[in-house]
RNA sequence: GGGCCUGUAGCUCAGUUGGUUAGAGCAUGCGCUUGAUAAGCGCAGGGUCACUGGUUCGAGCCCAGUCAGGCCCA
């Protein structure tokens, strides 16, 4: 043998995996999956937790429209990360992911394609839309590595389910909770529709505001005491001209005073308050002095309607307000929610003349306009109202105003003929399940939803729409509507078997014959708001489907179905089974962009929202290691700095756990598995520490996942790898891992650690990392996929170790800031070439041998003193550098036959040289 | 305009019932290593805890208001 500058490096253990580094998800990803789909691994799941017990994550159904964004993609994997803790906390929690199929976002987009089909045609069209993108979102959630039965998922527009809903309303109707009424809602003039409150969005708007004079009579006049001897009349204020036609009254605030303003042509009432405002905008000139009436002294009197042959009565209210325009307010009881009750209250005709797109009937009683647009017709009224000199001003006004969110129409106030969910019956119950039954998670989640659901008026139930369950209402041949809970549940079973086109097919003779109604009878034309489709998905789904329950362990959607969905469902549940269909809400905040903005896809948002686009660029994992990083209860931040720097952290987990196989290469683990690290006393003081270490990661983690907090899961393990494992434990015991004798037992009692780090790491990982902790889980050689493991157990392990790292570790900082100096100096390169004198004021530097402790800090050569307080010096050590191990020592040259070795490598050396013979 | 919520380093998060000099990781800068190498290690810089006022011996934390943002409603 060759004595001089022999190259040791083969003599090394040096780490080998075939894990490789670059991550390459996008390509990989794929290939996994149709693996998982092949060896059917979600069916494999659920087989395997037989008899468990049962956790019932309901999905929320999304609209089967367009592609998945980051918003739904969190949403789902915020899911699946509750499915797969859940599963290796040890339950069984089947997912079975839905769609809402009906509505008017599909309609509105067939019918915009294609005008004047057949309701039969728009909903076969429906039909096929909702499909297509049913399948498109499917594998699109599938590729975020979603676990769940894609195969059976449920569909709203699934006839079986169509007659759940009707079977639901059935209820409904059996327990009066429904009826019919004319009153004034939210119509889209665009979709020709009532549409629910959450279809309603609110838009920035100008119009033109106007101050209108309603002259009172001469007898009127007297009555509060004024002389007639000039004009007197009411200023109202408006911001929608084109509801004039329709005012029938003036509503004052009793306790208000009112201001009489005078000149020497006219007197004219304001709020006392706002009049500085109504000069101010109306230019109006009141040199004379004024006089006051309290708003009672107002109410019963008369005006005249500024351009109508029409009187409108003063009455008393409650909401007039003294903000803007001037306590005197127009009322059109056929366009407004509050005008309407005090229309009611005070017996008016609830007069509502537009017709289905928003056009002036002959009702307005105003021929020219007849047909025009009620928007456009506002410059039309506005200029009446000069022409009649009853103007007092007008002035642009910039406010928000609801529009239709399919059409983009402003939305108009009308009376229209609808059915109704009464929401009194229910209220009281639902309050009390909200306060006392359910746990909501953000906790304010339980205000939230409490206040909806104290202030919701009346859930009107009926849609002008063709795409959606038929409403099951008949009408008798003098028009009487029939509400009948037999008829509808035979119709039900009539859906189930033949889908609720036919309601459609059928014409009225086939289907009252084939309900069994009396000849004559027709059917009602409209739909079942979709509100109620996904509202009942608890009786439809969870109650009905083998696998499930209900109530369901927990709902999971973000904030803004603490309106929709979760009330939705609330709400019918009380109704059905009077108690909530869930134990747990739990909502997530929305995507938002690096300015706190929110990203939306329909706006004008410029940049990437589709979560393909960095599922393709940058693959699912990382997708889902932002959602595990992020704390969702509040707004959600997204950017592209974001994701480069989540790259960071997933390139140093990965690594992590690649550094560990490559450790591994030549450990078998016990065939028996579990519990080797503790029957195998670590030897070192870092390898007890690390595995205390590890223990509260797990008892973190497992915390953490059992509470949904998952934030808290991705900080605690992605410390433990960046700290605790790569820049410690890896690092320190690199010497012993590389240069030790392959079978040293000091060497194999870190394989034992490093085993179970890695064993446990990538469990945890496992809900998260769905991918990559599946293919590192390969490496290991470990039978069958990490999903079908569980999360590691707790051991019972003390913080002996832990507290005195913890002092070495403060010791480790003094040192490295001397070994900083010397290196500045020039004294020294590699801090192995430094001689350290160490003054420690901590025991634990008594209780460790000098070499573990030179092994921990990672040096060659440690002098240990006692002092009162820590201090360092370095000098460069007068130690030889061993060829093998780098550390300088002094027991290198005193080797014949290896003098360039210290004497832990010499004997390596020596040993494999023996073996080789 | 109303209800609910959020605001701590460039980014993501900690910060216990108010109590020393507000912490981590990543990013940045400067080094070391080239036997985890499109990696690894060390050191350093970086914060008016959104703002203003109040309670208190003491406030990131409690109270009031302001600003910015989100959801829901009008």
């Amino acid at each position: 043998m060759p004595v001089m500058s022999q190259n040791y490096k083969n003599t090394l253990n040096l780490p080998r995996t075939e894990f490789p580094m670059k991550a390459n998800l996008a390509a990989r990803e794929p290939e996994m999956l149709r693996e998982w789909e092949e060896t059917r691994l979600y069916q494999q799941i659920q087989k395997s937790k037989e008899g468990r017990e049962l956790f019932v994550l309901h999905d929320g159904p999304p609209f089967a429209n367009g592609d998945v964004h980051m918003g739904t993609a969190l949403n789902k994997i915020l899911k699946d990360f509750v499915v797969k803790s859940q599963t290796m906390l040890g339950k069984r929690a089947p997912y079975v992911p839905g769609w809402d199929c009906h509505g008017l976002p599909i309609e509105y987009k067939v019918v915009k394609e294609s005008r004047g089909l057949s309701p039969l045609e728009v909903r076969k069209k429906s039909e096929a839309f909702a499909w297509k993108f049913v399948n498109i979102q499917r594998e699109q959630f599938k590729r975020l590595g979603v676990f769940g039965d894609w195969e059976n998922p449920y569909l709203t527009m699934d006839p079986k389910y169509e007659a759940e809903i009707l079977r639901a309303f059935a209820v409904f109707v059996e327990k009066g909770l429904v009826y019919q009424s004319k009153k004034p809602v939210f119509w889209s003039t665009g979709a020709q529709t009532a549409l629910a409150e959450a279809e309603v969005e609110y838009q920035d708007r100008d119009d033109t505001a106007v101050y209108v004079r309603f002259p009172l009579p001469p007898d009127h006049v007297a009555k509060i005491g004024l002389p007639a001897d000039k004009l007197v009349s009411v200023a109202i204020w408006t911001t929608t001209p084109w509801t004039l036609p329709a005012n029938l009254a003036i509503a004052v605030d009793p306790n208000v005073e009112y201001e009489i303003l005078s000149n020497q042509n006219e007197r004219v009432l304001v709020a006392r308050g706002l009049r500085e405002q109504f000069i101010q905008q109306t230019g109006f000139v009141a040199p004379e002095e004024s006089s006051f009436r309290i708003g009672k002294q107002l109410v019963g009197l008369q005006t005249q309607h500024p351009f109508l042959d029409r009187k409108s009565t003063i009455l008393a209210a409650d909401f007039v307000t003294m903000d803007t325009g001037t306590g005197l307010v127009h009322i059109a009881p056929g366009h407004g929610e509050d005008d309407y009750w005090l229309g009611r209250a005070n017996g008016l005709e609830i007069l509502s003349p537009v017709d289905d797109h928003g056009r002036f009937t002959d009702e307005a009683r105003l021929p020219n306009l007849t047909g025009k647009y009620v928007f456009d017709a506002n410059t039309d009224i506005i200029n009446l109202l000069r022409e009649r000199g009853m103007l007092l001003g007008q002035q642009n006004f910039h406010h928000s105003y609801p529009y239709c969110w399919r059409s983009k129409t402003p939305i108009i106030f009308r009376n229209v003929e609808q059915f109704f969910i009464r929401i009194d019956e229910l209220r009281g119950r639902a309050l009390s399940e909200i306060h006392n039954e359910v746990k909501w998670i953000p906790a304010w989640g339980e205000n939230r939803i409490a206040g909806t659901v104290e202030s919701r008026p009346d859930w009107v139930i009926s849609r002008q729409r063709s795409w959606g369950v038929p409403l099951p209402v008949f009408y008798s041949k003098d028009g009487e509507a029939i509400l009948d809970a037999k008829i509808i549940r035979k119709l039900a079973d009539l859906v189930a078997e033949r889908g609720s086109n036919v309601w459609f097919e059928l014409n009225d003779p086939d289907l009252a014959k084939t309900l069994g109604l009396p000849a004559g009878t027709t059917k009602g034309n409209d739909t079942i708001d979709v509100w109620i489709d996904s509202g009942v998905s608890h009786k439809a789904v969870c109650a009905l489907h083998p696998e499930l329950r209900d109530p369901a362990d927990m709902y999971l959607e973000a904030t803004d179905q603490h309106r929709g969905w979760f009330q939705s469902s609330l709400l019918t549940s009380i109704a059905l089974n009077n108690r909530a269909p869930y134990k747990t809400c739990v909502t997530h905040g929305f995507v938002v962009d690096l300015d706190g903005k929110k990203i939306s896809k329909s706006s004008a948002y410029e940049k990437p929202v589709d979560a393909g686009h960095f599922v393709s660029e940058h693959g699912a994992d990382l997708v889902r290691l932002w959602a595990s990083s992020i704390d969702y209860t509040s707004d959600v931040p997204f950017s592209e700095e974001i994701f480069t720097r989540l790259g960071d952290t997933y390139r140093r987990i990965r690594n992590t756990l690649r550094i560990l196989l490559g450790n591994l290469y030549d450990f078998t683990a016990d065939p028996g598995g579990g519990a080797l690290a503790s029957t195998t006393p670590a030897t070192t003081l870092v390898d007890r520490w690390i595995l205390e270490r590890l223990n509260d990661v797990i008892a973190d983690s497992r915390s953490a996942y059992e509470s949904f907090e998952f934030h808290k899961v991705y900080h605690a393990l992605n410390q433990f790898c960046a700290v605790d494992l790569s820049s410690l434990y890896i690092d320190i015991t690199k010497d012993r891992m590389y240069c030790d004798a392959a079978d040293s037992s000091r060497r194999r009692a870190t394989q034992i650690v490093m085993h179970e780090i890695f064993s446990a790491l990538c469990r945890l990982l496992a809900p998260v990392l769905v991918f990559t902790s599946e293919e590192s889980w390969r490496h290991s050689a470990r039978g069958g996929p990490v999903h079908l493991q569980e999360f590691p157990p707790l051991e019972h392990r003390g913080h002996e170790a832990s507290d005195q790292i913890a002092e070495l570790l403060k010791l480790r900082a003094v040192i490295g800031q001397a070994i900083e100096r010397a290196r500045q100096q020039k004294l020294i390169g590699n801090a192995l070439e430094a001689a350290v004198v160490l003054c420690s004021n901590s025991d634990v530097t008594t209780k460790i041998s000098k070499e573990e402790l030179e092994e921990f800090f990672i040096l060659s050569d440690l002098t240990i003193r006692q002092a009162d307080e820590a201090s360092a010096s370095v000098t460069r050590t007068a130690f030889k550098k061993c060829a093998r191990c780098w550390r300088h020592r002094s027991a290198v040259g005193t080797s014949k036959e290896h003098p360039d070795l210290c004497d832990r490598c010499e004997s390596v050396v020596r040993a494999i040289g023996k073996s080789a013979d």
